[in-house]
DNA sequence: AATCTATTGTTATTATTCTAACAATTTATA
DNA sequence: TATAAATTGTTAGAATAATAACAATAGATT
């Protein structure tokens, strides 16, 4: 029974393999070839070939792979086929926007309730749910089930905020606070840290400006 | 003038030792090991004296970094010593809420303005900036020297929307569309892909769940 | 039915990244 | 001032990841 473990690397590229299998399967394309989609996703087939392999041969030799079954198959290793309860935690413009966007809840991921402190916000509602107030917060965790927090508060509150959800039961955060999270190792935290991408953007744009213009003085 | 290529998991890593280094600068530590450093940011003391050395020695033999010195000198490498203006074009949730988050202007970031396609919104502004119709676009890029563009608007509109940014002068754009750009080499993209992050979450919760099932079986 | 072509699954090779080790050097101590 | 302790910068080694190569196999063609 001994499962191997996947790398990191392999499993942070499924998501992308699964969106471009999406695509090709709304445009009505039935099969594909590793060195096709090698082409459209600016990876070597090599790679595409060996990603899948780490969990079972999805394709047929001579053939290629069939999309709609690919595209299933990988859903299910990345658990798209089973639903997970989740709150948001910070009705701000990023808990807001998180919960109107209607991909989520076609991926499993249901929406049950929207949390904030500012006590101005209550009883508002976005896309039909109502934003309540944190004093509800252990009761309905332990009600719905909720295993997902996405947090969206200031980084100030987000590390006593992170405890207290923990405490009430949730298994895992999607943490958009910039700041790391130390919780218990059987906790999952995905982190989206924005601005460290802001700053990944302006290295690049930097290193860039200096190229043209070590280019220029050749 | 040979400069060795720095690799992308290096760049990666730097926003994060720039955080941390903020923090302890925040809380008026002087000077840090790599070894304390190490401790806290759960990463190798030689990685971290290892990626600082691609950039020089910024570090004493005997007496470790010291902070404010360190943090400075990979803000300069970072590029955050400098300004970019900035559009965001897609005035939605997520929009307004990168417009509002207050550390950008700090980083070098000046937002100069929001667009929407909405014309109700044509007019309202946000944190002070008016919103703008995206028929002004190309002029504003051009009187304001705009460089960089986040794209917060839906992935159908995306591309095109991309490539008449690019056309009207942006160098830089920072994705949030949840699609992949096709533009010129010369143009860089930061792709900020949130439903490939909430996959992973959704993996990595499927996998523990499994892995607790298979320790109940032994 | 036999042969050819396409394309996978898998093994081997190469490249990259990370960690460990240690000599060089500075600061602190006696 | 000499010695010990601390800690970097850097080189060497180990581990991981990516690419290339190719044998096996399915489907297409004659």
């Amino acid at each position: 029974m001994e499962e191997k473990e996947i790398s990191k690397a392999v499993i942070k590229r499924l998501p992308r393999y699964y969106r471009y299998l999406g695509e090709l399967m709304e445009s009505g394309v039935e099969r594909i070839s590793s060195n096709e989609l090698s082409s459209k996703m600016k990876v070597t087939a090599s790679q595409i070939r060996q990603d899948l392999n780490n969990f079972g041969g999805f394709g047929q030799q001579g053939y290629g792979y069939n999309v709609k079954h690919l595209y299933t198959e990988i859903g299910k290793i990345l658990g798209l086929d089973k639903n997970h309860n989740v709150i948001i935690v910070g009705a701000g413009n990023l808990g807001q926007a998180i919960a109107n966007y209607g991909a989520f809840e076609k991926r499993g991921f249901i929406i049950k309730g929207i949390f904030d402190v500012n006590p101005r916000l209550q009883g508002v509602t976005v896309r039909g749910i109502e934003i309540r107030m944190i004093d509800e917060l252990e009761q309905f965790i332990k009600d719905n089930n909720v295993q997902i927090a996405a947090l969206t508060i200031p980084k100030t509150k987000a590390a006593e905020m992170a405890e207290l959800l923990v405490k009430y039961g949730v298994k895992a955060i999607w943490n958009f606070a910039h700041t790391d999270l130390n919780l218990p190792d059987d906790i999952l935290i995905e982190n989206v840290h924005l601005s460290e991408s802001l700053m990944r953007l302006s290295y690049n744009i930097t290193r860039y400006e200096k190229e043209r213009l070590n280019e220029n003085d050749n």
